[in-house]
DNA sequence: ATATGAGCCTGTATGC
DNA sequence: TGCATACAGGCTCATA
């Protein structure tokens, strides 16, 4: 479900909420997520800790206590994360809940399980976490420079190299489409012949995309909620993802679906080159 | 090294 | 109504 302008939109639901709250205790489902859930260690160290901040690194959210430890959520396809009341009945998928000293509870709830929770007891540690990623694409280090250092001599599709968290974190299979429309760039064409003009356009557009995205309180699809619950608006309008056969909004051509790398991916034949 | 496909799961929509 | 199939916002591993 989420990709960086979700998570981002949760965590700016979050924060007001949650810092400065104090842990009073954790519960999980017995259900097994994408990584092993170390419930132990999670559950001698949250309870007591006060939380600090609420962070973001590409589409993982970071709840930072103020001993330290960061306990790190992503969200997978499925996954939601909400705030709600410590006595609201309990939802099926829910897999986790902190319970807070003000009687809320932050929930995590993914039916498909492909989401994780994992538990850093530093910031070294919670560092080590994503010592594989990428930038992120609203800071200043990525660029149309960056890009086309990374991208020199190799020849994968540029959509599958602006979806690997390795290049650019936070851009998932939505976001991807939408970038390469607005950037004029064909999902297929290999990063080795992108001209430096078009590494510019498509690092400008994605900071605008993602801004614009996170602006509307991300896109919902089918069910992605904030942490209040409420849906986004963004998906009113996307230009490409999920349009096939519609009339493209720039030039009128119909928009076309292809599957790259097993995933749906959307783009106008005549404005993306 | 690099690129694709399978697999992890459940829920929903579609067609027969 | 039931059943089979396809597809879904991510990520990692195996395989070519």
């Amino acid at each position: 479900m989420p990709e960086l302008p979700e998570v981002e939109v949760i965590r700016r639901g979050l924060a007001p909420h949650v810092v400065g709250r104090r842990v009073t205790g954790v519960h999980f489902s017995t259900k097994k997520l994408r990584l092993p859930v170390e419930r132990g260690r999670m559950r001698r160290t949250l309870p007591g800790a006060g939380i600090a901040g609420v962070g973001r690194r590409g589409k993982y959210l970071l709840l930072e206590t103020d001993t330290g430890a960061v306990l790190v959520v992503h969200l997978g396809m499925s996954g939601r994360l909400g705030l709600f009341a410590a006595t609201a009945p309990v939802a099926t998928h829910d897999h986790f809940r902190l319970s807070l000293d003000d009687g809320m509870e932050i929930r995590f709830n993914d039916p498909r399980r492909f989401g994780c929770l994992q538990l850093a007891a530093d910031r070294e540690q919670c560092d080590a976490l994503f010592a594989e990623l990428g930038p992120e694409p609203l800071e200043e280090e990525f660029s149309g420079i960056y890009l086309a250092a990374r991208a020199a001599g190799r020849s994968q599709p540029v959509k599958s190299f602006l979806m690997d968290s390795r290049t650019v974190v936070g851009i998932g299979n939505i976001y991807a489409s939408e970038i390469l429309h607005a950037a004029c760039i064909r999902p297929e064409t290999a990063i080795g012949t992108v001209t430096a003009a078009g590494w510019r356009r498509l690092a400008e557009e994605s900071k605008k995309v993602l801004t614009e995205a996170i602006r509307q309180g991300g896109t919902t699809i089918s069910d992605y909620v904030n942490a209040s619950g409420e849906p986004g608006y963004f998906q009113n309008v996307l230009q490409v993802y999920g349009r096939g056969g519609e009339p493209c909004h720039r030039c009128g051509s119909r928009i076309e679906r292809t599957v790259m790398a097993g995933r749906a991916t959307y783009f106008c034949r005549r404005c993306q080159r």
